[in-house]
DNA sequence: GGCGAAATTCATCATGCGATGAGTTTCGCG
DNA sequence: CGCGAAACTCATCGCATGATGAATTTCGCC
């Protein structure tokens, strides 16, 4: 009745046991981060002995990036960029948050902001993305000065409310609802990234 | 001429060996984090066996607290939420940039930043700091129907940057000086925090 | 229907970790 | 100067981890 004798050796029938376990790593990631979570969990999860994982991916460091797979392509942002500049930050916010909302690539996410603050490979990887394929882009789109800083800010307001809203889960920006994030985004990342406004 | 062939025992003479161990502590939080942190490692840059880390603190998370001793008292807060409106995004920006510009501060921090994605007991532990201590005393201040979420935007955009200059270290963010910081930093603080603009 | 390849588990290793208890040396009080 | 307490190391335990290699079962092709 309860476990079903898991003998050794193939198991009948198709089933997807290499997404499985994928599966498993990303929600073993995304709530652990890197370090913390293990391959013996990631095999728990996905019902299934730890030397599977290992068989299908060859080490933990490789289960995470295959787990990773990232999701977001250069298109995407050049939709954000394109199109009247007093409307980038709310169409920025948009995608951001419509990201943040769709739970696979909210686990991707997560594992990466949760493993990057412990692993400098990671925090490589991370540089390495960031700064060709949107800072630079971004800047290029919006121009002067110091465009990239400015861009590089609108990501560092990007970044700080996801660890406010899911890392750190501070009221009450983590239970606002999507359209609210929304609003509360988008006039920061305008202000930031839109046509100069001269305020203070 | 190498080692000085440690016996047991104690050693002759005066010396803070608790405060070497609290110093080598922080540097391990900061640069690694919780998880990866060791007893045995903080013991080695300490100079000293790791019994002694448990002797003094008991176990690793105490001498991750002790390490800590958070150093951001009430008052500073208040000091940078009175006076004129028109300038708390700069007196905010001024007293961050400071923060982190301190290295004995900057080690906490960057041991609290490095800490929290992976360690729901130190989520739990900022929560409970920033709102009473931060959010709501900087809200009441600035006032308005969405102050609280404003200023955790705010915090969101401290958060961020710390995560792109000192963790991921993002160019250019990551060079800037601290004159500059303060300048990319204050306006946009000011945009959350200060009265109404009505811009967009 | 036989056979190689793929899928799966089992048993096991070496390593590094946090922690503990016992032993040794020095300090400082009386 | 004696003696208890404090500082310090050593040896060791038990545990969890990532990894490996051999054994077993099923699949799918010829």
């Amino acid at each position: 009745m309860t476990a079903p004798a898991k003998r050794p050796g193939r198991r009948p029938g198709t089933a997807d046991t290499r997404g499985q376990i994928l599966d498993a790593a990303r929600a073993e990631f995304a709530s652990r981060g890197y370090e913390r979570a293990t391959v013996r969990g990631i095999a728990r999860v996905a019902g299934v002995d730890s030397a599977l994982v290992h068989h299908y991916f060859g080490s933990k460091e490789q289960v995470f990036l295959a787990a990773l797979d990232f999701p977001v392509n250069p298109a995407m942002v050049q939709d954000v960029a394109a199109g009247d500049p007093a409307g980038i930050g709310e169409r920025l916010a948009r995608f951001v948050v419509s990201l943040w909302e769709s739970p696979p690539t909210r686990e991707r996410l997560l594992a990466v902001v949760r493993s990057v603050t412990s692993n400098e490979e990671m925090a490589a990887l991370v540089r390495g993305f960031a700064r060709p394929r949107l800072v630079v882009p971004l800047a290029a789109r919006i121009g002067g000065a110091d465009a990239e800083a400015r861009v590089e800010m609108a990501l560092a307001q990007i970044i700080g409310l996801a660890m406010a809203r899911y890392v750190i889960r501070m009221e009450p920006v983590a239970s606002v609802g999507a359209e609210e994030l929304v609003a509360l985004l988008a006039p920061a990342l305008q202000r930031l990234l839109g046509p100069a406004v001269d305020a203070v």
